[in-house]
DNA sequence: ATCCATGCAAATTTTTTGCATTTGT
DNA sequence: ACAAATGCAAAAAATTTGCATGGAT
């Protein structure tokens, strides 16, 4: 299968790290929980969800929904959440950066990381 | 006191929008209930604010805390989250509206409004 | 052998909802 | 009067935690 960092490599982080692999957009814990087929405990998906964020394995976000989402790691990017039908897109742009310059150098505060989340209508749901 | 748009006249909104409007940062409904002296229910707040929010009296955000936290309507602007002490400060810089344009025109996608948070470590928290 | 991970159950936290009663306009 | 707002109690949803057991290295 696959390694995963310095941690103990179990059934059920396989599972929950293929999941998410296979993901064709963010998940939470219980979608994850359900994909298992739940051979693992909800505790345990939300414990493993948990220590492969802290190990950069995915990364965990949150979309007004009032729970998270985590999705497989990858370049550096933020949301498209369609309002109507939920649909959630990547996108890659980046010009936050020269914001978070100026915010450093106006501010004097350290930015660590930002979360930034569109939200509005795709592309079918504007007809 | 003070009227509130098209919305009955009630002592608990009254309360509740002053402590929003005396509030240092933005607050979440658990301490808005505290800050009221129990003289509203838990519920009765959560109503009133998600009203005072639909109707543009408040803005409700989230950062990513496992709930939501409310604010006093003002000027459009964003956040910078210290994560040593929880600091909350506001930043009215808008370069984002550069990003939205883009991706209205290259993901055809219609924006209707945005989250963008900062999280980091302020000024005396860098010491 | 030793930690670490897991299951199970219970608890916590935040938010929502039903319904009868009260209140603002 | 009448629709809207409130209190109270209960439920829902997401997430966390304690603890004994099992498993990976």
């Amino acid at each position: 299968m696959r390694l995963i960092s310095g941690l103990k490599n179990t059934p059920s982080r396989l599972a929950i790290l293929s999941v998410l692999e296979k993901g064709k957009y963010p998940l939470d814990a219980l979608q994850v929980y359900k994909a298992v087929k739940n051979n693992t405990d909800l505790a345990t998906v939300y414990r493993t969800l948990e220590t492969f964020s802290e190990n950069g394995l995915v990364d965990k976000f949150d979309l007004e929904e009032g729970k998270y989402r985590y999705e497989i790691k990858k370049k550096h990017h933020h949301h498209l959440v369609c309002e109507a039908c939920g649909r959630i897109e990547d996108i890659f742009s980046n010009d936050v950066f020269a914001l978070e310059k100026e915010i450093k150098s106006k501010y004097e505060f350290l930015v660590k990381r930002h979360a930034l989340e569109f939200f509005g209508l795709c592309r079918s749901c504007q007809k």
